[in-house]
DNA sequence: CCAACTATTCAGTGTTACTATGTACTAGTA
DNA sequence: TACTAGTACATAGTAACACTGAATAGTTGG
């Protein structure tokens, strides 16, 4: 993969994140974690919390300091209301690119 | 759709260029017009030619110019091996970004 | 005390699509 | 002639986003 992977993720990281958010709220080292261990190995730290900051602004998302056992206080992310309408076009926006995509790959062979 | 879309786009319109090529050889103009009428409505002119001068510097693909009846000359773009190697891998990184996403759709509901 | 793990932040970089504009050729038309 | 519309390509500047690399801070174990 590498640095295909790394251009694809661009719009789709965000509806990857606020998607594990919809199941669960979770703060970034975890979410971070959970990626790597589902096949994006090379995600960047910094990008996961970027991408947080971002959709907080953006008022997707609400935010609740947890003290943790070990280590720095966490900030649990959770989805809202503007987050959830907003993952749902991302699925809209998703199905209709997959489709485009799914009729190339097979108009090819 | 709109933004979020324009955001997919990034790393994706590159394989969509050139699954098309793949198909057949054709020039900008061409493209453009075929993307628009396939549900891409928004897609800049000048995005697709930028796209076209980037791929052609990294060898992916074969331009000839050809006069055309209307309008100055056809630039048309033809894949060559090193661009069908790495559309290749381009179609196993979509397929392992579209089972992620699709696992994480189906495990929301 | 130091290393390792947990947890977050941020300045700087590269890539990519969009905006807006300009160039150039042909055909039709007033 | 002059002007519009359609065809065809190019490019400078901007915005958005993921990555790099480094810093900070708390806890635990050797």
């Amino acid at each position: 993969m590498g640095k295909q992977l790394t251009e694809m993720l661009k719009g789709t990281l965000e509806g990857i994140v606020l998607a594990i958010l919809a199941g669960k709220a979770a703060y970034g080292y975890e979410i971070t974690a959970g990626l790597r261990e589902n096949g994006f190995t090379d995600i960047a730290e910094g990008t996961v919390y970027a991408l947080l900051i971002r959709i907080e602004h953006r008022g997707l998302v609400d935010v609740e300091k947890v003290p943790s056992e070990k280590g720095p206080p966490r900030k649990v992310y959770s989805l809202n209301t503007a987050g959830r309408e907003y993952l749902e076009e991302f699925w809209k926006t998703w199905s209709f690119l997959s489709e485009q995509l799914e009729r190339l790959r097979e108009g090819d062979e």
